[in-house]
DNA sequence: ATTTAGGTACTTACCGGTTG
DNA sequence: CAACCGGTAAGTACCTAAAT
């Protein structure tokens, strides 16, 4: 759920099908490698309301830009594909280290509420990309971010930057706080003044609507990329059951030294065993049963590779997000050497 | 995968209101 | 008054969605 600051630059001439692309990416990322595993083209299309095509001009785009590279998985059947995408540039590998690059490293926060609101969602390109950059430069000088009026239209309309009109910029800036209340912005003393409207980025405290931490979302992806390989279709409860379980069974899974995300795979696969492949159709219950039986028949002792994993990560093993037997030094080789 | 029709974003230009 | 803000409109460049 983190954006590198440093990536910011790479962001002012993106279009806005790429610029959601990368926001759905981030979110939905494994922080350790900033790959999100599984991305497929119709929840893109889904959450954001686009055609398939856009999914990949999106991809496309962003690739040949230099802000992320992918890899593209097909099922055995070869009926459905996937693709894991990195955002390069945008790994916390030292998570949970005390190495001091990690600590060092500024990021927006993209599991904030703003970012999944259909109020930014609505914001055109730029508008998405000066929201990140305000919150960027509000949080480094701490009291919000100041500016000379005169030299922040000259700064801003440079190609670097907006590469727009002043006229533009201020309806940016109308839209960013006035239309969103995203941010305060005024001007006092011939000095542009903005800083983030707390009321607006407030996270919901932990019980209240809308409460995620970022491992939630690694969750939930990872149960999609199980349900999208084997073609089950699935709504907002049966799905939201489904993550639920990794929750219920984790410590159990946990206590024999196994990982629950593996398992679950296995039986959520095994629920629609038999189900001609069109008529697939999520059902919690099957899975959760299939669950059950799996843990039951497992052995008290697994390999300890598992287990060493699970107790590193500290957050239950939720940023380990091997899904696949891949080694990952030649996911990450392969990644990165299939860019520029 | 490529083409195309329709839609959106942006620039330019103008206007009236507000501020100092 | 001068400088600035926010609104509208027309033309065009570019992008998206859907057809081919």
């Amino acid at each position: 759920m983190k954006l590198k600051y440093k990536l910011l630059d790479k962001l002012h001439n993106v279009s806005n099908s790429e610029m959601d692309l990368l926001v759905w990416v981030v979110q939905h990322s494994d922080e350790r490698s900033g790959t999100m595993y599984g991305a497929y083209y119709r929840n893109y299309c889904d959450e954001y309301g686009r055609c398939k095509q856009s999914f990949y001009n999106a991809l496309y785009g962003l690739k040949q830009k230099g802000i992320v590279a992918y890899r593209r998985n097909r099922n055995d059947a070869c009926t459905t594909s996937d693709y894991d995408i990195t955002v390069l540039d945008n790994a916390y590998p030292w998570k949970g280290s005390k190495e001091v690059t990690y600590r060092n490293e500024g990021y927006v926060d993209l599991a904030n509420p703003v970012f999944r609101s259909q109020e930014f969602k609505s914001l055109k390109a730029k508008e998405k990309y000066l929201a990140l950059e305000f919150r960027k430069r509000s949080f480094e000088t701490g009291k919000g971010y100041k500016h000379g009026v005169k030299a922040f239209y000259e700064m801003w309309s440079r190609e670097a930057y907006l590469g727009v009109s002043e006229r533009t910029i201020r309806s940016y800036m109308h839209t960013l706080s006035k239309v969103c209340n995203f941010f305060s912005i005024g001007i006092k003393d011939g000095f542009y003044r903005i800083t983030s409207r707390i009321s607006s980025f407030r996270k919901p405290q932990k019980g209240q609507y809308g409460h995620k931490y970022d491992q939630d979302m690694y969750n939930e992806q990872y149960v999609r990329m199980a349900l999208n390989r084997d073609n089950i279709k699935y709504n907002a409860e049966s799905l939201s059951d489904t993550v639920h379980l990794i929750y219920q069974y984790g410590a159990a899974f946990a206590n024999k030294g196994a990982d629950v995300k593996r398992y679950i795979e296995k039986a959520i696969h095994s629920s629609v065993a038999g189900t001609k492949w069109r008529e697939r159709e999520l059902s919690a219950a099957t899975v959760h049963y299939n669950l059950k039986a799996l843990l039951q028949h497992m052995p008290d002792t697994q390999d300890q590779d598992n287990k060493k994993v699970n107790t590193s990560s500290g957050e239950k093993g939720f940023n380990n997000f091997n899904q696949r037997d891949y080694d990952w030094n030649e996911i990450e080789n392969l990644l990165f050497n299939s860019t520029i």
